[in-house]
DNA sequence: GATGAATGAGAATTCATTCAT
DNA sequence: AATGAATGAATTCTCATTCAT
């Protein structure tokens, strides 16, 4: 059954962003997950395996949610601010998975393998700036420069607004990402 | 004796750096620190005091490279391209305590407690951002939106760097400050 | 169906005398047996049933093989001969088998209950020994002593050969043969 | 302090000569030795570790017992009938050494490694073997044949003395060296 | 002050066995 | 009869912390 796969990823998820990688044992996950302790190494090989298998399939589920209403029909400001919205709301909506990715991208579990994938999934991304590059519409710099002025910006206000630091309103939304396209438009 | 206290700090910054919080046992800063394993708690109460006293030593550290150079004289803009610019080369140079910081903001370690120290030692940072949004030179937002917009993207650039996932030359740099200043400029 | 059975036994041998009672586990037994984990339990109570059980059938087979030439009408230096040689040529030509029933020997599993079954598959060899005493063409002492300078010299001699501490080639084993009977005989 | 390491090695050598490798938890020696589970570690590197040791410090203690009244004044067959009468109440005397060796050499814990160590320390029984060989005295075979119809008899006959199924008095040692000598001599 | 041997709770993982299908 | 997913007790080993020296 799929259901216990999914029982035990959910109970990952739910500890590690409250207590991290440390304070979470297996025991806990199967405990939380409703499952025998042995069960959880029928569906995972370990417990790197676990951690990393959740993090293949939220960057997947992320990296389809930010090209979710794509309109090739509007500008490219018009599409950006789309995209980065998406990603704002995404990470405000759900605060464990994006607190997991962080935690997880900043782990030595985190090795070269990932970016392997990070590059597979957000492929589609890249091609919408490249283009916007071509088009002389935004700066011609490296993408990985590109990607944090709009990624890591993102994802550090939502996270800021889970802290509660900041109250990330429609305002202050429409603040931000006019931010990103200053920092990013020619 | 300072020497022993010092001597545990820059252990645990080693192998924390490398290795990560899970890699790394009191036993193994004791080793590197060459200090019987007792000694550890005479300076510190435990592993959690430890780690903190060293971030706290760090962000003190960093929040004083950030105003080296600061000049009154200079205009708004020049002033932001000197903070940023010793943002990027300290987190450049100092490779090390760059990734012990984020692997630190980034755990379960990182309470409440350290938002209140980032605060006082980054005020004049903070006074000078204010300043600048009195005078209308640069946007009327939240500070912790600037904030976002200067240290995380300079902290990121400097990471993408280290992994060698971009090559941080004077030209990238120039680059970037001036997206930057793009994205905070009025 | 004799069939699963079989293959599990079969495969049990294999496993164990590769990798040790330790190194097997009931589920690697089923799958060299390809058989589910399960069915196991429908031919044996428990693994210590199922190596008790495989115990006993080589047992009885080694039996068999010692006095499958017999012939009453050699002398008993000649019947001892054939005697000891076959069981050196089983235990060279089955390495698993005679390394399964030694583990087996060694182990906590085999209690006194095993020795009732030795006693009973090997009367008629027993009775051999003890016709021979009785005629006085071997030694007066008890018949376990008798046991080991025959049994355990050959099965230890065949060990040695598998391991290539000795070559066992038919000029040592008339040495050794001699050396036995040499032992025996008045 | 070498007495925790004594009670460790103890300990173990107590319950795995009754209860098998198996059936011995770290727990359990950590248990009998009275001294914590832990504390096991500072002395052995693992269990592998910890039964190697073992098995080396009892194969030395054996190797030193064969010799102690060697009496180079002796004929051989003297010598011989010291060497081996001490090695079975050697064997008699030490059932739980005894049992532990044996169960260790029909272990996969026992590679090749070991060989050297028995070859080491039983160099100078070797040596007196060789010497027989030279002057004729026994037959010119080669060592390892010799060796099983010397210590495998030797051990063999102890293990059944153990398990109550003979009797070794003074009169069947009498005999079994006897017959032991009958095998090798020329 | 400094040490490091000792501790034992807790971690990840395995595996014999069961039982619903 | 046969299966194999599920279990959870048991195992080995680690490591933060203590405390006698």
């Amino acid at each position: 059954m799929k259901d216990k796969r999914t029982a035990i990823l959910e109970a990952t998820l739910k500890l590690i962003s409250e207590r991290g990688f440390h304070g979470t044992s297996m025991q806990m996950v199967a405990d939380i997950a409703k499952v025998g302790a042995g069960t959880i190494y029928r569906y995972f090989e370990n417990k790197e395996d676990l951690l990393s298998k959740l993090y293949v399939e939220l960057k997947i589920e992320f990296s389809e949610v930010l090209l979710a209403n794509y309109d090739s029909t509007l500008s490219f400001r018009g599409r950006f601010h789309n995209l980065w919205k998406n990603m704002v709301h995404y990470s405000i909506d759900n605060p464990q998975k994006t607190a997991y990715m962080e935690q997880y991208t900043n782990s030595p579990f985190c090795d070269h393998t990932m970016e392997e994938i990070h590059k597979k999934y957000f492929s589609k991304v890249a091609n919408f700036i490249n283009e916007a590059i071509t088009q002389e519409v935004i700066k011609d710099v490296p993408i990985d420069i590109i990607a944090i002025f709009t990624f890591e910006t993102a994802v550090a206000l939502a996270k800021k607004h889970s802290n509660g630091m900041i109250n990330l309103n429609d305002e202050n939304i429409e603040i931000a990402v006019n931010m990103c396209w200053d920092a990013l438009k020619k």
